[in-house]
DNA sequence: CGCATTTGACCAGCGC
DNA sequence: GCGCTGGTCAAATGCG
């Protein structure tokens, strides 16, 4: 009986590998297209075709495209630490929406607070500005726009780095962590508990999302204590 | 009543 | 210098 949660943990951390593995090769990617790009533009000529400083490309399309990911909820692009400046600090995140759900919100685990919503010549769709409420030192920025060539994409560009953790990464590393006191203290809880418990992390949207924007962060990070 | 959101005004960068 | 555009501010408004 007890053998049983826990092997179903196992599954789930198996699980987890998994998907790791698949967000490394999507990583390899991100970074292929990123090469590209840096080959074909020079620092100065990419500068050249912004009307403004904005430090990261505007083509998320081909890159959605490229990539055939027209069925992922959530991908990436973003690097830190790079040679060229215009990239550090910035990164995209896809998320792909319910078509009944209009509103452009993208739940990433953070708290937001909307300041300004724009609607840009390139695109009809407004673009919504929002700061990191969770900490008040946060300076950290996002902008969420629906792609042009696919409202059901939401476009969220974060620039800056959190200075503080994820909420969301808390409430999952402290539900863990009591699903895993309860399995090694008790015998009697039950295994649907567990799948239950399991069932609402994984099908809650805030949990990609966090896991994703978790994963980004720790390649950053990595990525900063190479450099 | 307090907080978050909305929205028009304002500012700054860029091209002409 | 002027107009266009993206980004931010802040007063007004809405909601729990």
């Amino acid at each position: 009986m007890k053998d049983k949660p826990v092997q179903f943990l196992i599954q789930q951390l198996n699980q987890m590998k998994s998907e790791n593995k698949k967000l490394k090769e999507l990583q390899n990617i991100v970074y292929g297209n990123y090469n590209d790009l840096m080959q074909k533009y020079s620092g100065d000529e990419l500068m050249k075709t912004r009307k403004r400083k904005a430090p990261y490309t505007e083509n998320y399309d081909n890159f959605v495209e490229k990539n055939g990911n027209s069925t992922c909820s959530c991908c990436v692009e973003g690097s830190n630490g790079t040679p060229n400046e215009i990239f550090s600090n910035v990164s995209k995140v896809y998320v792909r929406m319910d078509p009944s759900d209009m509103s452009p919100v993208v739940k990433d685990g953070y708290h937001w607070r909307k300041y300004g919503q724009k609607v840009t010549r390139d695109n009809p769709s407004p673009r919504a500005y929002y700061k990191c409420s969770f900490a008040p030192t946060c300076p950290v920025k996002k902008k969420v726009q629906r792609s042009v060539s696919d409202p059901s994409l939401l476009v969220a560009t974060y620039e800056g780095r959190h200075n503080h953790k994820s909420p969301s990464e808390d409430e999952v590393s402290i539900e863990l962590s009591t699903a895993a006191t309860e399995i090694t203290s008790s015998s009697s809880i039950s295994k649907s508990m567990v799948e239950q418990m399991a069932s609402t992390i994984t099908r809650n949207p805030s949990f990609t999302a966090a896991l994703a924007a978790a994963v980004i962060e720790r390649i950053l990070d990595h990525e900063k204590e190479e450099n």
